[in-house]
RNA sequence: GGCGGGUUCGUAUAACGGUUAGUACACAAGAUUUUCAUUCUUGGAACAGGAGUUCGAUUCUCCUACCCGCUACCA
């Protein structure tokens, strides 16, 4: 029988969520949707040291902004759901709410003789480590150590009964076969061996919290969840063998779910995986969302870096993945139809901040004036602008319509790669220049062009015609033309005038833009300035 | 140390035994432009190394090197 696809995405909220860990939520949610499947949340959270407040939170909203709707899991109040509903059949979605169900799993593999009942105290464990490797040697907790170790495979039954009884730090191990190769198949890396007498008797279930570690706890709820594809990181490759033993313990080799194994992302230069660290240190986000940590430490996020969901999601989409063709930029949509499990790559993918700025620009050109008109208003607004539904253009005032910003929009945006880049690109489109590149008056503001230009800006303020980049442009060019002046020096001179430095947009759009009055103030302030 | 995974221009990647090894970002040069930016054109730039299999290996096998991960009562 066809199953549903059930894909889940099981983070543990020890912290924000990290740009790999949005990829591989990503590519779960593709999966599914491409199937008209499931995606799931589950939210891990068995270690209760590491717990951190407003981790779960965190992970929820920025897969929120990502676009990424979980199906079951969250509610519509952005909540991890507890009770049991006909949308969330499976509730509780968080693992430590779902105590009770684990004990009994862990028992089903002791009596099956999967697993056993282990004693040694935790620091036992540790010394006994410490001093192994004193020896040179490394300290397994499995076929060559657990015989000689306290557990319910070596001390008599009544000594165990009386231990479960009445102490209460004692764990399920399970019980890993001495030499048996274990066949595994990925859906990215392919067949798979390993032997099982390298590996070790993995904690399943501690009675101290009386909760299972991530295996026990994983194994079961993906079964009870009827997950269908297992899409994780590559850090649980080396658990997988482990993984496939405990299907086959439960005899749930049936519906097992399939795997597939994702690569890490790495650090754009040098070696390892990307950490936090490498985002503060190269001056990129690593997290989606801005990140306060208890001790007040910052770590940005993209959304406040400034870039758009879209062009995150598809970034990120591309690191490690591709369609098969040249084609670079899709909407979730699109990658929906387009996502492929055969097309990731295997190895680690190296983060380049470039491109993805690159992607950001992209989506930025896309975007109608409109869009990037509304996201830059609340700067304007920090800049001390006040926007008006009129039709303003008001630079004594620094009051301005909306209809004005779409215009300078227009003009600016393939300058930008983020919209909070517009108005370091020409605030003197809102505000008179009241200063002067020094470096620019010394190559342009000489006798012999500002005769010119002042000459030119008379010929301009008398304009009236209408301001209109269609005729006033080739006018002002025809003019100068004409007299067989140098058009660059004058220009600039104008230029000066208008923006106060020698760079910047095109003389004619910026004089249609704020007008001929405002361009008269400009070239009169320049004139008393300057000479 | 043990186990597993990985290795194509600086980076991300294409190629699924036969190609002048393609594309994008970045970089460089040129063109366009009144400046800057944009845009356009062009260019440099890679199969980790060694054996084998094969008529032929970037592609398959093995070895070496390097990188990554795991090796917790963390996930």
């Amino acid at each position: 029988m066809e199953r549903r696809t059930r894909v889940r995405f099981a983070p543990s909220p020890t912290g924000p969520l990290h740009m790999g860990g949005v990829r591989t939520a990503l590519y779960n949610y593709l999966w599914a949707k491409q199937h008209g499947g499931d995606f799931i949340l589950r939210i891990e959270d068995t270690d209760s040291h590491r717990f951190v407040p407003g981790a779960e939170a965190y992970i929820i909203e920025a897969l929120s902004w990502c676009g990424i709707r979980p199906d079951e899991g969250v509610d519509e109040n952005g909540q991890v759901v507890s009770v049991k509903s006909e949308r969330h059949p499976h509730a509780p979605y968080r693992q430590s709410e779902r105590k009770p169900i684990y004990r009994q799993y862990a028992e089903q593999l002791v009596k099956g003789g999967f697993a056993y009942y282990a004693f040694d105290s935790a620091e036992e464990l540790a010394a006994l480590r410490a001093q192994m490797e004193a020896q040179g040697q490394t300290f397994i907790y499995n076929h060559s150590t657990r015989g000689q170790l306290r557990n319910s495979l070596t001390l008599p039954a009544e000594e165990v009964e009386r231990l479960l009884r009445e102490t209460t730090d004692w764990t399920v191990r399970f019980k890993m076969p001495e030499d048996r190769i274990v066949e595994m198949d990925d859906m990215i890396r392919g067949h798979v061996e390993v032997n099982s007498g390298t590996l070790d008797d993995k904690v399943l279930w501690k009675r101290a919290d009386e909760l299972p570690t991530y295996h026990l706890a994983n194994i079961v709820d993906d079964h009870l969840m009827e997950i269908t594809e297992v899409i994780r990181g590559e850090e649980w490759l080396p658990s997988l063998p482990l993984h496939y033993l405990l299907y086959e313990a439960f005899g749930w080799q049936d519906t097992m779910p399939r795997f597939a194994h994702l690569s890490l992302l790495l650090k754009p230069d040098g070696k390892g995986k990307l950490s936090k660290r490498d985002g503060d240190k190269m001056g990129f986000p690593v997290f989606p969302l801005k990140w306060v940590n208890a001790e007040g430490e910052v770590s940005r996020g993209y959304r406040e870096d400034g870039y758009f969901p879209e062009a995150f999601v598809n970034l990120l989409a591309m690191l490690g993945w591709n369609p098969g063709d040249e084609r670079e930029l899709f909407t979730l949509d699109e990658l929906v139809a387009a996502f492929s499990i055969e097309r990731i790559v295997k190895s680690g993918a190296r983060f380049n901040p470039e491109k993805a700025k690159w992607f950001n620009k992209e989506y930025l050109r896309q975007k109608s004036d409109e869009t990037l008109r509304d996201a830059y208003l609340p700067i304007l607004k920090e800049q001390g602008i006040q926007i008006t539904d009129g039709n303003e253009k008001d630079f004594d005032g620094g009051k301005f319509s909306k209809e004005y910003v779409k215009d300078v929009v227009r003009l600016i945006k393939d300058r930008a790669t983020f919209v909070k880049d517009f108005w370091d690109i020409a605030p003197y489109l809102f505000r008179r220049p009241t200063a002067y590149e020094e470096k620019d008056v010394a190559k342009f503001w000489k006798e012999e062009n500002t005769v010119l230009a002042k000459e030119l800006a008379t010929f301009i303020r008398s304009w009236n015609g209408p301001l209109e980049k269609e005729t006033f442009g080739p006018a002002v060019e025809t003019y100068i033309k004409e007299r067989e002046w140098p058009m660059g020096k004058v220009m600039n001179c104008l230029r000066l005038s208008l923006v106060g430095a020698s760079s910047g947009l095109g003389i004619a759009d910026m004089i249609c833009l704020i007008g001929l009055e405002e361009f008269g103030r400009r070239v009169d302030n320049a004139i008393t300035a300057l000479g």
